[in-house]
RNA sequence: UUAUCACCAGAACUCC
């Protein structure tokens, strides 16, 4: 069962989590009895693929397997519900579950942030009997994603008031909400703090700076951190390709784009966006037309929505209106 | 042998 385990595992935490369950159908053919760690493989392959259903079957297997009172594996299941869309069955469980810890409490929390209910998600992280930094992250985080950038801060200075120590995915939250409202000044002091504790060597924290400072008119200073930093994914990239777009650097971003190709990164669909909204800004009509072909054809980027709307907007700005309504008129997809 | 919670980048319109 162990070796069974081992690679329901990787296939639940891969890129194709459904041959994870269909490996534990055939798990359950082979007259095998799953332990605790096969249900909750099958559970996190279900959450990741929103699959309530087999999901509610796997939570049957749990109790007919008298797994109850696995407090680790109630979580999963809260996790699956609620991450999956079910949140009336996860509050149920929730209720009715004989002993809970914080993590019980963190789950629900999170995934009623997810669904755009903050109201549920405050009124339980008010009523839990103990809070973890990452009860505290994940209403900074929540916050942030309902784009209520205030309440994040206010909510972090709460933290502090508490004594709660945050770690770097706490302050990726609050320098994204910083870069919402355009607060440098509590982005410094929180950059300051992150330098102290040796968190400025964490890619996330160092790529949310840099769309922090750019987003706060900083070119220089996130240009600064993206240079200095010991590794860089393609988000880190993406941002500062974006940022220098966004700031009328257009050269400067074509420039960027052809030295991360030169090492051999390859760019994704956001890339693109930032590289086709810095040619649509300065009038690189041709250059733009180029990228999005170069898109599909070098990389194999199926263009979006998105990516059809930076060529009208190219078009259009440069005055093509035309060709701007022949090309919405010939979108393979449904424009908008 | 293995398991559960939080975090990063993107266009156009409006406002700033």
């Amino acid at each position: 069962i162990i070796l069974w385990n081992s690679a329901l595992k990787s296939l639940a935490e891969g890129d194709s989590p459904c041959d994870a369950i269909r490996l534990f159908h055939r798990l359950c053919d082979a007259s095998l009895t799953p332990d605790t760690f096969t249900c909750s493989f099958v559970l996190k392959a279900c959450s990741r693929l929103m699959e309530n259903s087999i999901g509610r079957t796997v939570h049957g297997y749990v109790v007919r397997l008298g797994f109850t009172s696995d407090l680790f594996l109630q979580n999963t299941i809260v996790h699956m519900y609620s991450s999956s869309g079910l949140m009336d069955d996860a509050q149920r469980l929730f209720d009715k579950m004989p002993q809970r810890d914080v993590v019980t409490w963190n789950i629900l929390i999170t995934q009623y942030t997810k669904w755009g209910e903050m109201e549920a998600a405050h009124e339980l992280f008010d009523q839990m009997p103990e809070r973890s930094v990452t009860s505290w992250t994940a209403m900074i985080a929540g916050y942030v994603q309902c784009k209520k950038p205030a309440e994040a801060i206010r909510l972090f200075g709460q933290m502090e008031e508490a004594g709660a120590e945050p770690n770097e995915v706490t302050v990726v939250g609050v320098l994204a909400a910083c870069a919402d409202l355009g607060a440098m000044d509590l982005g410094r002091r929180v950059h300051d703090y992150l330098n102290q504790c040796g968190y400025q060597k964490n890619v996330r924290v160092c790529n949310t700076l840099i769309d922090m400072y750019i987003k706060c008119g900083c070119l220089e200073v996130a240009q600064k951190i993206f240079n200095e930093m010991q590794e860089r994914t393609i988000v880190s990239w993406s941002a500062m390709i974006g940022g220098l777009a966004m700031h009328g650097k257009a050269e400067e971003a074509l420039g960027l784009f052809s030295k991360m190709t030169q090492i051999g990164l390859r760019p994704n669909n956001v890339t693109f966006v930032g590289l086709l909204h810095a040619c649509s800004h300065m009038g690189l009509v041709d250059e733009g037309r180029r990228y999005f072909a170069s898109m599909t054809r070098d990389y194999g980027i199926i263009p979006k929505i998105e990516h059809y709307g930076c060529i009208v907007d190219l078009l259009s700005r440069a005055g093509l209106l035309q060709e701007a309504y022949e090309f919405i008129k010939n979108m393979p997809i449904k424009p908008n």
